[in-house]
RNA sequence: GGCCCGUUCGUCUAGCGGUUCAGGACAUCUCCCUUUCACGGAGAAGAUCACGGGUUCGAAUCCCGUACGGGUCACCA
C-alpha cells in the first residue's frame, strides 16, 4: 500500500545503494537553476547518479550518507537514508526505532521512494506514510470511549465515526469502551443512549460494549466498562509507585482547595500540584517513610500521583497536527488513582488503550493538552505509545465556543443523534432521528465536518465513506456547524432510496400523521408528486394532509384573490366535462385546457379556484396529478362541497 | 493569566513552492423551465488566502513575529 502510495503520488524510485535526501535549499536552488524544473524536488545527494534529469540526485557518498551511519543506523545496515536535515522533525523522525524498520522493510521490497523533501511539512507525510507501512503487520484497532454522563452529542458521534471509518478502511477493529470511572456523575440510560445512537448511524462496533447492538460486554478483553474493571488499575498504580514515577498524596480535596483559593486571591488563578508546590505538600516525598506507612496501615485517605518531571520536552506526532511539543513545567502532578479507588481517565485510558491493544487513539482537540501526559505513562510502563490524532472541534453556529450538550435545542436544531428525555428536567432534548433525518444523511454530513476527500464528490453512504476516508485528509481548525447545508444532504439521500422503500416509509408516515391506510400504488403515485419538494420524509407526507381528508378551510388569502362570482359555475362546467372522461392526470388536464380554449378563459383564473377546491390551498404539484389520485368520486364531492362553502 | 492548537468566500471546504489575481458545495441573488410551490438547468455575486516581516527568480503554500479565535488548566471525562 505504502509503496504504491508513494509511486502515484508522483514519487521518485531510486535503486542506489543509499538514498541521500538533503534539504540544503542551496543545493536544491542549484537544480531548480540548471531548469530542471519538472519533477523539481530539492532532495540532493552528493554524487548525483544519473536522476539529474528529474531533478532529484541520489547518491551514494558525501556528507548525506555520512549521516546516515551516524544518525541512523550506525553503520550497521550498510544501507540507509542520509537525511541532512534543517528540521527538528527529520532527525526526531530519523531517531525512532519505526522509521528504521520501515528503511529495511523498504529494502526488502528492494524500493525506496522518495517524495520531494522539502522542509518539514513534506517529510511530516513521508513518515506518515512509512508509519502505516510499519504498522501494517499489526491489526489496527481504535476505539471510541465516551464517558455515560448524558446523551452523547453529535461531537461525539462525529469522533466515533472518524474512529469507525478509520478501523475499517485499514481493516481493523472499532471498539466501544465506556468511561465511567467518575461514579458521581453517572446518568442512567446515558450507556443505552451511546449504544443506540451509534447503532441507528450503523456504526458498530466490533468488541467492547454495544456489539449487535446489545449493552453487553463482547470480546476478548472483556470487560469494557471502566468500572467493572476497577480491580485491575491498581496493580499499574503500583508499578508507577514502585519505579518512583508517582506518589501518595494525602492532602484532602478540602486542603487542596483551600490551597486554590488561598492561591487565588493572592493573584495566582491557577495554583497547580507539581514539581514546585508538591515539596510543600503532605505526600510519600516529603513525610518519613515511616510515617506514610503508618498513614497507609492506619487506612488514611490517599490519591496516587504521577511524578511529573522537572524540566523535560514531551513530544509526539499527532497525524492531524504534526510534532505537538510541550514543556513539563506546565503539567502538573495528575492524579493517577483516586480517593475511591477508581483511575482517573488518565491512567485507565492508557492502562486500557495497552491492554486492548489500541494502536490509534483519534479524540477530540480538548484532549490534546493532556496527550502529554499520556505520552509520558506510555514511557514510564516501558510501553510503546499508540499514534495519535486529536480532531478538530464542532462549533457552534451562533457565537463562539465548541457546540456543547447544554446547547440542546436552544439553537434551533438537534445536537443529539437520539431524543432524549431528561429525567431530572422532565424535558426532551431533540434528536435528528426523530428530526425525520436519515441515519445516512446524518452521518454524511457529521463525515464532512472537518473531513474531506478532496474530490468533488459529497455524497456519501457509510460503505463509500469507509473507502474515501483518510485522516491525513482531516482539516485542522474547528468545524462551525451549518444545519442548511444538514438538510441538503438528507435531502440528497432522500433521493437515492429505492422507490419501494421510500413508498413503505410513505405509508408509515401517512399512517401515524393521518392514521390513514394507503396502498404502495397511491404511495407511489403521492410520491411522485410530492418528493420533489421534500427534504425529509416528512415534508412529503405533511405536505398533503388533503389526500387523507378534505380541505377543512380554504386559504383565505387566495379566497378573495382567485375566488369569484363565476367560480362555481366554472366549476360545475369542468365537472360535466372531466364526466366523460377517464380520471387521469394527463386527460384531466387536456380537458381543463379546452375548457380554457372554449371559454377563453386564462390559467390563472380558474387554475387556482381547482386547486382551492381540492386541495384548500394554491400551492402544490399538479393539482390534476392529485385529483388522479384522489379519485372522480371524492373529487366531485370535494368541488361540490367548496360550492356550497365559498359560493 | 499560563500552556497548547488553530486562522482560505456568510458556512463547510479544495489547495501540500510555479498551469490558481484561488476550485467545489450549502446559503443568497438573477434568468430559464413551470400560468402555483418546488425540483431541475444556466448564470451572478461572494476570499486583498487574519496581519506584518523573512526565505525564494517565484508563497495561500516554507520560517519568524503580531493579532484574533478556540481548547485546557479538578480526587470530570
Amino acid at each position: 500500500m505504502l509503496l504504491e502510495h508513494v509511486v502515484v503520488k508522483g514519487f521518485v524510485v531510486a535503486r542506489a545503494d543509499f538514498v541521500a535526501v538533503d534539504v540544503d535549499l542551496n543545493a536544491a536552488r542549484a537544480v531548480l537553476h540548471a531548469g530542471k524544473r519538472r519533477f523539481a524536488h530539492d532532495a540532493f545527494g552528493h554524487e548525483p547518479a544519473g536522476y539529474a534529469d528529474f531533478g532529484v540526485a541520489l547518491g551514494v557518498g558525501g556528507e548525506a550518507v555520512q549521516n546516515v551511519g551516524r544518525v541512523v543506523g550506525h553503520g550497521h545496515f550498510g544501507r540507509g537514508v542520509g537525511i541532512h536535515a534543517q528540521s527538528a522533525e527529520f532527525t526526531q523522525c530519523l531517531a525512532s526505532k519505526k522509521f528504521l524498520f520501515a528503511e529495511l522493510a523498504l529494502h526488502a521490497a528492494k524500493i525506496r521512494a522518495w517524495p520531494r523533501a522539502g522542509a518539514g511539512d513534506c517529510g511530516r507525510r513521508i513518515f506518515a506514510a512509512l508509519k502505516d507501512f510499519t504498522m501494517s503487520d499489526r491489526r489496527v484497532r481504535v476505539r471510541f470511549a465516551p464517558s455515560p454522563t448524558g446523551p452523547l452529542h453529535m461531537g461525539g458521534v462525529r469522533t466515533a465515526l472518524y474512529n469507525y471509518l478509520f478501523a475499517k478502511k485499514l481493516g481493523g477493529d472499532f471498539l466501544l469502551r465506556i468511561e465511567d470511572t467518575d461514579q458521581t456523575r453517572f446518568v442512567p440510560g446515558a450507556e443505552q443512549y451511546i449504544v443506540d445512537a451509534l447503532a441507528w448511524c450503523g456504526i458498530s462496533p466490533d468488541e467492547g460494549i454495544g456489539v449487535n447492538g446489545q449493552i453487553a460486554d463482547h470480546g476478548p478483553h472483556a470487560p469494557y466498562r471502566q468500572s467493572d474493571r476497577k480491580p485491575m488499575y491498581r496493580a499499574y498504580a503500583d508499578q508507577l509507585l514502585a519505579a518512583g514515577h508517582a506518589y501518595y498524596a494525602f492532602d484532602t480535596p478540602e486542603e487542596l482547595e483551600a490551597i486554590r483559593e488561598r492561591a487565588k486571591s493572592a493573584g495566582n488563578p491557577n495554583w497547580q500540584y507539581n514539581s514546585i508546590t508538591r515539596t510543600s505538600m503532605k505526600n510519600s516525598l516529603t513525610l518519613p517513610e515511616d510515617e506514610v506507612a503508618r498513614r497507609l496501615a492506619a487506612g488514611e485517605a490517599y490519591v496516587v500521583r504521577v511524578k511529573m518531571p522537572r524540566n523535560e520536552e514531551v513530544k509526539f506526532e499527532d497525524r492531524i497536527r504534526g510534532w505537538v511539543s510541550v514543556n513539563t513545567l506546565n503539567l502538573d502532578d495528575k492524579v493517577l488513582l483516586k480517593g475511591d479507588g477508581m483511575p482517573t481517565y488518565h491512567l485507565a485510558n492508557v492502562v486500557d488503550d495497552r491492554l486492548m491493544e489500541i494502536t490509534h487513539v483519534i479524540r477530540g482537540e480538548e484532549w490534546l493538552p493532556s496527550a502529554p501526559l499520556h505520552v509520558l505513562l506510555y514511557r514510564f510502563f516501558g510501553w510503546e505509545q499508540p499514534e495519535f490524532a486529536h480532531l478538530p472541534l464542532l462549533l457552534r453556529p451562533d457565537g463562539n465556543g465548541k457546540l456543547s450538550k447544554r446547547d440542546g435545542d436552544r439553537l434551533g436544531f438537534p445536537v443529539f443523534p437520539l431524543n432524549w428525555a431528561n429525567a431530572e428536567t422532565g424535558e426532551t432534548a431533540s434528536g435528528y432521528r426523530e428530526r425525520g433525518f436519515y441515519p445516512e444523511g446524518f452521518v454524511n454530513m457529521l463525515a464532512f465536518l472537518g473531513w474531506n476527500p478532496g474530490t468533488n464528490q459529497e455524497i456519501f453512504s457509510l460503505d463509500e465513506l469507509v473507502q474515501a476516508f483518510s485522516i491525513d485528509k482531516v482539516h485542522k481548525a474547528g468545524a462551525r456547524f451549518d444545519f442548511e447545508k444538514a438538510k441538503w444532504f438528507n435531502q440528497q439521500h432522500l433521493r437515492q432510496r429505492s422507490p419501494e422503500v421510500l413508498a413503505a416509509e410513505y405509508q408509515a408516515g401517512v399512517a401515524e400523521a393521518f392514521g390513514a391506510a394507503v396502498d404502495s400504488a397511491f404511495a407511489t403515485r403521492a410520491l411522485s408528486l410530492f418528493l420533489d419538494r421534500a427534504e425529509f420524509m416528512s415534508d412529503a407526507v405533511q405536505a398533503a394532509p388533503y389526500l387523507f381528508a378534505k380541505p377543512a378551510e380554504y386559504d383565505a388569502a387566495m379566497v378573495e384573490k382567485k375566488w369569484t362570482a363565476d367560480s362555481a359555475s366554472h366549476l360545475r362546467s369542468l365537472v360535466r366535462r372531466w364526466a366523460a372522461t377517464n380520471y387521469t392526470e394527463s386527460v384531466l388536464e387536456d380537458a381543463f385546457k379546452a375548457f380554457l380554449a372554449e371559454t377563453g378563459l386564462g390559467f390563472g383564473a380558474v387554475g387556482p379556484v381547482v386547486r382551492l377546491a381540492i386541495a384548500g390551498t394554491t400551492q402544490g404539484p399538479s393539482i390534476f396529478g392529485v385529483m388522479e389520485l384522489l379519485g372522480r368520486a371524492e373529487c366531485e364531492a370535494r368541488i361540490e362541497k367548496a360550492i356550497s362553502t365559498l359560493g
